[in-house]
DNA sequence: GAGAGAACATACGCCACCGTATTGACCGCT
DNA sequence: AGCGGTCAATACGGTGGCGTATGTTCTCTC
């Protein structure tokens, strides 16, 4: 018995199609969610779409609640394990500066286009609250008073998603290592001042 | 004679078109770029639209060649103009984070969902450096070495995206003047550390 | 191994948008 | 007054995507 990477002939899920939709998400935002092209990049019909879901619009819920659910909290547990505040947001900066990941920031980047979409709006808003709560309690517990923590926080995790937007749109490669150094000073208040 | 704020019944330009394309973008990237529902806008027909354009692509390309030109080089020189370094920065933080304009930043948060459209990628690219020019001369101006004033610009910049960003997508009014302060504490370096 | 249901194909009508063609109305200019 | 150019309206064919209807095939289960 051997485990498929790639699901060969097998028939398609729910799951393939949210997959492939976030796929598409990445790529050109929410208009690119099109049933028909999706049918076409996962080698069928568009008939079988709609014996998983009742419409275009489901899919996109489901796409939307998958991403937020995995990069919420959910996605976070593996930071929020780190014991040691300081070691837990220098392994935050390295991983993102150092990141060049390919799909999980595009969906991020490319929902900033559809912000306007309700229900983008609630996916995104709640990737960030975790976000921003783990880097304020991260803060709070380095010693900073709670109201200055909610800023720092703040401002240290915008910095964190211009980068990669930054990343994204810049060809020039601004080496990840001078990068982290520069965001661990800004951001790691060893001093705390 | 007084000046019409609104170009009542008189007949469109190519600028106007332009401008609704722009504002098009704003609200929902690039796939809103469409000529007949922006003529329905402007109170015409698309036939029209054909006398000043040749086809969709020019009108986009025109769009995003005027916001590069207003947003780049051409409008940092207010900013530019500031003598003293650390003031122009101060100066370019308060206006960022105080910032919730309405159009201006849409737009770049739009194309974020389009970048991987060529035309919007050398547009895009064209602001973000010259912002970065300015920002990197900065810190060099206030004594930081050349390649930690590059890095630092980068993640200032960064910061500054970001903040825009999460105020397009965040509800919770963040106080601007506590911002403000934090920013100033993260990235006036008043001690070059 | 026969039925049930899930995944798929095919075919259709519908709508939104693109681009072209043609014609008409409104300028400025000599 | 007449003329050319610019902006505009109307009408048309083409394309691509959505959703429905109706079968067909696969797979699981009893």
């Amino acid at each position: 018995m051997f485990s498929p990477v790639v699901k060969d002939t097998t028939r398609l899920s729910a799951q393939d199609w949210a997959r492939a939709a976030l796929q598409a998400i990445a790529d050109g935002g929410l208009p690119a969610v099109a049933v028909e092209p999706l049918a076409r990049t996962l080698g069928v019909t568009k008939g079988s779409f709609y014996a998983h879901y009742r419409n275009r619009d489901e899919l996109v819920a489901a796409a939307l609640t998958e991403w937020a659910r995995s990069h919420g909290d959910a996605g976070l547990a593996g930071l929020a394990a780190i014991a040691d505040p300081a070691e837990r947001l220098r392994e935050l900066l390295d991983t993102v500066v150092h990141a060049v990941r390919p799909l999980a920031p595009s969906v991020q980047l490319s929902l900033l286009g559809d912000r306007n979409n309700p229900q983008v709006k609630d996916a995104v808003q709640q990737v960030n609250q975790a976000r921003l709560r783990l880097m304020t309690s991260t803060y709070i517990e380095l010693g900073l008073p709670p109201d200055r923590a909610e800023s720092r926080a703040r401002v240290a995790y915008a910095a964190i998603l211009g980068l990669l937007q930054l990343a994204q749109t810049d060809p020039h490669a601004p080496d990840p290592d001078t990068l982290a150094e520069e965001a661990a000073a800004v951001f790691l208040p060893a001093d705390l001042r």
